[in-house]
DNA sequence: GCCACTATTGAATATCTGTCAATAGGATGG
DNA sequence: CCATCCTATTGACAGATATTCAATAGTGGC
């Protein structure tokens, strides 16, 4: 939806850098990394290879930018209620991802592809995010289970996070007859069986 | 360890497919499918460029080879046992599932990396493989819990693959104090109240 | 309307994938 | 033990893709 083509459009660099940056969510969601070369994001983009370059130093170094861009947008739109009692905020911060992964599946599977085919510092990216969001259940649970932060239970949410993961992805290709409600509902009975199970 | 380095050593077919195909196993376990090229690949193996296109015609076809000889691996090696009751052979499962990814680790995680970021192909293969072993859930549990072959419990058991193969990865990484019997119990202990908990 | 600043370009270079005719190991038959 | 044939293997080449950098041209300030 640019206005005018001109020979060049200028743009602040804070600009440019979004601009860039959601174009590279947009294509990664159906094109991966590899797959997708500097000649067709710059002609996509409507500019030359070269600013890309300016701005992000490497191919692999625009990538690990598009990856922090959805890593914090799924971290900022997933926030928990800031009132309310700690189970109802607890069960809004699940149903807040549910309801995210859902709404942007093309750009949360470019994440979620991006980060376990990537390199080290891109699998940290998506580490990091999920460790955030373990951080915000360990906050918001404050007396409500008794949580303590060992390192084995640290263990057991990741899995459990992985699990969700998986389930509403799979469940976005295919609700197998499921509602919202039955998923939210799978998703959040089967978190204290799996920590009871621990010793 | 090669016992002569003449300029040219000649196998056989098998011998030098299955050498290729071990050392793409190796080698993918640390690094990308992008990372990893074709150079360095041959040097590793000792061979020119060339032949590896002879074997495999292209880079991606290679790597599809490799990692469907690692799923290959996978499915032959975590075979429930034949005889027994129900219970013990879903037990029997499990645990060889657990124990191959603990001694496989290199080979267990390229048949993971490669599947999440790669193509179609590398994640039909992994999806498949997942499927089978799912298969064996069902052909093994005859009448021994009342688990219907529904979509709803196929997504569920899904999940809980994926929840299964983060945990017993990331327990390999940090044991976070638990012991394999530990382990094995969070797996097993998971598994029905997630089903409980459809409708 | 001119100037300075810097966002932007495009041609040149380096590196990697993929092709193919030529080469050489080694088994076979005499 | 040697000559010959089959084919596994090579290395030089072509095409594409990532990366660099000196030159170019918008834009805001004076």
């Amino acid at each position: 939806m640019t206005t005018t083509t001109s020979s060049r459009t200028r743009l602040s660099p804070d600009e440019r850098r979004t601009q860039l940056l959601d174009l590279g969510v947009r294509l990664l969601a159906t094109t991966s990394l590899e797959e997708l070369s500097i000649d067709v994001l710059a002609e996509e983009a409507g500019i030359s290879r070269g600013l890309l370059y300016h701005y992000f130093g490497t191919k692999l170094g625009f990538f690990e930018a598009v990856v922090q861009h959805a890593a914090d947008d799924l971290y900022r739109q997933t926030a928990p209620p800031a009132e309310g009692e700690p189970l109802e905020r607890l069960m809004g911060s699940i149903t807040g991802y549910v309801d995210y992964v859902v709404a942007n599946q093309p750009g949360y599977r470019s994440l979620v592809r991006a980060a376990s085919g990537g390199n080290d510092t891109l699998r940290r990216i998506y580490d990091d995010t999920f460790r955030a969001l373990a951080d915000r259940f360990f906050a918001v649970d404050t007396g409500t289970i008794d949580l303590p932060d060992t390192p084995a239970v640290r263990l057991v949410l990741h899995a459990w996070q992985a699990m969700t993961e998986a389930l509403v992805l799979r469940w976005c290709d295919d609700p197998a007859g499921l509602t919202r409600d039955d998923l939210l509902r799978v998703i959040v009975d089967s978190l204290l069986p799996l920590l009871a199970a621990l010793p």
